[in-house]
DNA sequence: TAGCTAAATAGCGATATCTCTATCTAGACG
DNA sequence: CGTCTAGATAGAGATATCGCTATTTAGCTA
């Protein structure tokens, strides 16, 4: 395990001290089972927009904005634009792959 | 996953949200590999006592103190006072439960 | 273009975290 | 008992984080 990889699980470690930010990452695992009804785009294919995952934090539209950017920076999710919404999407294989440098490193 | 083994991940994922602490943690794995001699106790026995790791680690003592306070309290190293000294020692266990509930909650 | 909607960014106050110095507690020992 | 050592605790200053409201940006549509 090299310090390099270890620096970059410590910001998603940082990423993921956060409960708002545990629970949004958990809830995107299985969209159709923890968010209401997505009037555009499929949960599976282009994920979650943000007003979804806003009403199921109960928190303001800029704080999961924040968390969601957080999590993106530390690659636990993608993004896509479609027209004027934003999709967010676990990157099932990029958690995959923190959580076996984790167990590796730690 | 229930929500009180997430809650308790979510303490550990604070605990290790911090190059410091994540540092320390690793230095315990293999303490004769990470740290200078120790006068007392055997590492692989009693453990790690503060000042060997402060010297290690480069911070004041109660800065030091501090981050093995919050990594004791997530349960990741168990604490054992011998006379004047608290020796410091990963607990295996308790870090390859976390790996594995997280492994599954996240 | 004007107006509407979705989401990001800016900025702020409250709280938490990190590190330090100073002090306190506890054990060892003359 | 006084003194030394090991480590915890207290308290302070700097920075980071969390949540909010207000605003800006970007896309859509009449």
């Amino acid at each position: 395990m090299s310090d390099v990889e270890l620096r970059v699980d410590a910001e998603v470690l940082r990423a993921l001290a956060s409960g708002a930010r545990l629970d949004i990452l958990r809830w995107l695992k299985d969209p159709a089972g923890n968010f209401g009804p997505q009037a555009v785009g499929d949960f599976d294919v282009e994920g979650v927009c943000v007003s979804v995952i806003q009403d199921r934090a109960g928190m303001s539209q800029p704080t999961v904005s924040a968390h969601l950017k957080i999590l993106h920076q530390a690659g636990l999710v993608t993004r896509r634009k479609i027209g004027p919404w934003h999709f967010y999407k676990r990157d099932e294989q990029a958690v995959r792959r923190f959580l076996d440098t984790l167990s590796a490193a730690l």
